[in-house]
DNA sequence: AATGAATGAGTTTTCATTCAT
DNA sequence: AATGAATGAAAACTCATTCAT
C-alpha cells in the first residue's frame, strides 16, 4: 500500500479495497483480474498502481483490513468479558453469520488462503491473522477452566484449537459452494437451502461438547 | 475424457493423471500451466487435447480418480467391519497420513476445491466425493449408536458431519501450507516442525468427544 | 534462444533474426517494440516468445550472428595473409562499406551497444566481438612490426588498439546520423552528402599514420 | 524551454537540470523516465511540464547547458594561447578528465546521442556542439601549421578530425562502459581497472602520431 | 505558479487451444 | 493417433502527459 493510497480519502479508500475484495472472492486470487479491479473501483489501471505496487500488495492490503474487521467485528467485544464461553462463541457465530451479510468477500478470500494454490502465499498473508485468533481463544479457554466450563485436564491449545476449527468451518461453510454444498448435503432437502443462522447452529452444536 | 484416453494403456493413462494432479496441485486449477501438464506427462500438448476436451475436463477426471482413490484408501476396508467407531477413525486417519505420502497432489487439489476460486466449479465436481464419505459416516454412526459408542439422542447427519470435518481438517492440515501454519502456531515450536503423525493424533482427541 | 528457434529452416530463422535486428537497429534496445519484431517478422506474438526467453534474448541472439558475421566478412580472410598491413586494413574497411549496405542494422546496432543506456547490458553482450577483433588486431600488428610496416617500439596493444579505434569510428560513420553529421561538418558541403567510401578513405589517412 | 523555466533562480534551475542529466545518463533517452527526473529535481510532475513542453525539450535543454559547459571547460582557455598543440590537447584531455569527475553525466549523455536509437534527434541537437568542436580544432590545426607542429600538407579538416575523433574516444572511454571494457581488454589486467588518466594518456599516444 | 493524482494507451509476457503435418 | 509449432487474446504492469485544485 502506497502513500498515495492512505491519503486518500477514507470512502474511496474503502470503495476500492471492496471492489478488490470482490474481485479476489469471485475469482480467487490467481484468476482474478486487476483491470475487473480498476473496472470495478471505477480508477484507472494506472491509478491502481499508484496506490500498489502490484496486485500482491492489493491483496495484502486487503488482508490487512480483514485482519481488523474480523478481530473488531468478532472478538473485541468479548475481550475481558464475563459472559459464559458457551454464550461467547454463540455470539461470535452470530456475529459471524452478519459479517457474512457485510463482508461476504472477505470470507470468501479467506477460503481462498487456505487453498493449496495459496501456498506460496499464504504464511506471510494470513500469519498475523491466525495469531489473534489463536490469542483470543487461549484467553477464553482460560477463563473458562476458571469458571469451570472448562475441564481442567485439557490442554489449552487443544480447546483454542478446536474453537478455532470451528470458526474456520463456519465460515467455510458460509463463503464456499464446495462446503455449501457438504452442509446441504448432509442436512438439508431439495427445495430449502440452508441458511446461514442454521449453519451456525450446527457448528455450535459440535462447539458444546467440549463443555462440560 | 474422451475416448482416445479410455483406450490408453493403464499405465499410461494414471501416469498421465498424475502429473496433471502434481501440477493442479503445486499451483491451484486457475495458476495450473497445461503446457506443464503436458511436459510433465510427457505427452505433446496436442495429444492432452486428443485425450480431454480442455483444461477444466482434465480436472475433472482427477476428482474422478480421487473420488475412487480416497474411498478405497479410506473408507473401503472398514463397511461391513466390527471394529469400534473409535478404532476406525484411528485407522483412517492413519491411512490418510500414509496417502499424505503417496498421493499428497490429491489432498492438495482437494483443498483448492475448498477455495471460493472454485466456486464455479466446486460443486459439480466434488460431489460424488462428498456424497461418498456421507454415506459412510452415516452407517459408521449408525452402527457406532448400535453398540453405545454414540449416544442415541445425537443426530446421525450431525455426528457424521462432525466425523467428516474432522477428516476434512486433517486434510487442510497435511496440505495446505496455511492450516500447517495454524496447527505450528497453536502446537509446535520453532525448531520442531509438527510431523502428520502428530496432525492426526491432534485432531482424533477431539474426535474422540463425540464418544461416550 | 531456445530450441525451438535453432531448428527453424535457416531461412525463416534469419528472416526473423534480420527483422528483430532491423527494428532494434532502428528504435535501439529500450525503444524497440516486441510487437513490432513480431509483425516484421511474420510471426505471432505468442512465436517470439517460444523462440527466445524474453526480448533481452533476442538481443543476445543477434549479437551471436553479429559476431559471426563480421568476424567472417571482415576479419576472417586476411587470417594469415602476407598482404600488407596497409593493405589489409584498406580492403577490411571497404568491406565494412560493402556490409553496411547488406547488415546496416548490425552496424546500426553497434552503435547502440556503446550508448550509456546500454551500460547494463554492454559487457556481458559485446565482450565477445570485442575479443575477436583484439585478438585479430594484435596478430596483424605483429606481422607488420615483421615486415617493417609498424616500428618495433609501438606497443603490439596501443596498435592493435588504434586500429579497432579507426574500425569502430568507421561503424559509428556509417551506422550513426551524429557521427554522419560530424564527417559532413569537416568534409561535406550542403549539396551533396559524403559516400561511405569516402568514409573510409577519410579514416583509412588517420590510419597510415601509424604505419612507417 | 519554457518561459518559466528561465525566470527561475539560477541555482534551482541548474538543479532541475542536472537531475535530470543524472537521470539520462543513466537509462539513456528512451529509457529514462519522467517521473523519476521530477523526484531527483524535487519538482512536481505538472512543474516540469511547465518548464518544458515535453520529454524531449528537457532533453535539449541539457544539450545546451552541455554546449557550453564543454566548451567552456574543455576548450575556451585555449582559444588564442600561444602554448604547444601538444600541451593544449594534452591538457584539454586532462580537464576532460575532471569534468568526468564532476560532470559524468554529461559524457554519458553524450555517448547515448551518438546510438542508432537516438538516429530521429541527434542530428537536430547535437549540431552546435560538434560545430564549436569543429571551430576549435581547425583554428588549432592552423595554428599548428603556423608553429611547424603540424605539417602544411595535412588538411585542415582532416587533422581537426583526428584530433575531435580522439576526443570522442575519450569520452565513450570515460563514460561507456562497453568502452571502457574494450580499453581494460587491451591494456588492463584482471585485478585492476584502468584508472582516468591512463585513458587520457594511452589516447594522448595516438594523438601524438600526427604531430611532426 | 505549483501540485501530484489521474489517465489510458502502450509495454512485455503468458497460455489455453488449434491445426497442419 | 500423435505431434508440437503457432496463434492471438488477455494478462500484469509502465509511463508520458494532462488537469483540477
Amino acid at each position: 500500500m502506497e502513500h498515495t493510497f492512505k491519503i486518500l480519502p477514507e470512502e474511496k479508500r474503502e470503495f476500492i479495497l471492496s471492489a478488490a475484495a470482490r474481485v479476489f472472492a469471485k475469482n480467487g486470487y490467481y484468476h482474478a483480474n486487476v483491470a475487473e479491479i480498476c473496472k470495478q473501483a471505477g480508477i484507472s489501471n494506472g491509478a491502481l498502481y499508484k496506490y500498489f505496487k502490484n496486485k500482491e500488495a492489493v491483496y495484502r492490503s486487503i488482508f490487512e483490513v480483514m485482519v481488523d474487521t474480523l478481530h473488531s467485528r468478532l472478538f473485541a467485544k468479548h475481550v475481558g468479558s464475563d459472559a459464559s464461553v458457551y454464550e461467547i462463541i454463540s455470539e461470535i457465530f452470530r456475529d459471524l453469520v452478519d459479517l457474512a451479510r457485510t463482508h461476504a468477500d472477505f470470507l470468501a478470500i479467506y477460503t481462498d488462503v487456505g487453498s493449496c494454490a495459496m501456498n506460496e502465499l499464504s504464511p506471510s498473508v494470513s500469519r498475523k491473522l491466525e495469531e489473534g485468533a489463536r490469542g483470543f481463544w487461549i484467553d477464553l479457554v482460560r477463563k473458562g477452566k476458571e469458571t469451570g466450563e472448562i475441564k481442567k485436564h485439557v490442554m489449552d491449545e487443544a480447546a483454542a484449537y478446536y474453537f478455532d476449527n470451528h470458526l474456520n468451518l463456519l465460515i467455510y461453510s458460509l463463503a464456499s459452494r464446495h462446503f455449501d454444498m457438504r452442509l446441504q448435503m448432509y442436512f438439508g432437502s431439495d427445495d430449502e437451502k440452508i441458511a446461514d443462522e442454521e449453519k451456525a447452529r450446527l457448528l455450535m452444536k459440535s462447539v458444546k461438547m467440549i463443555l462440560s
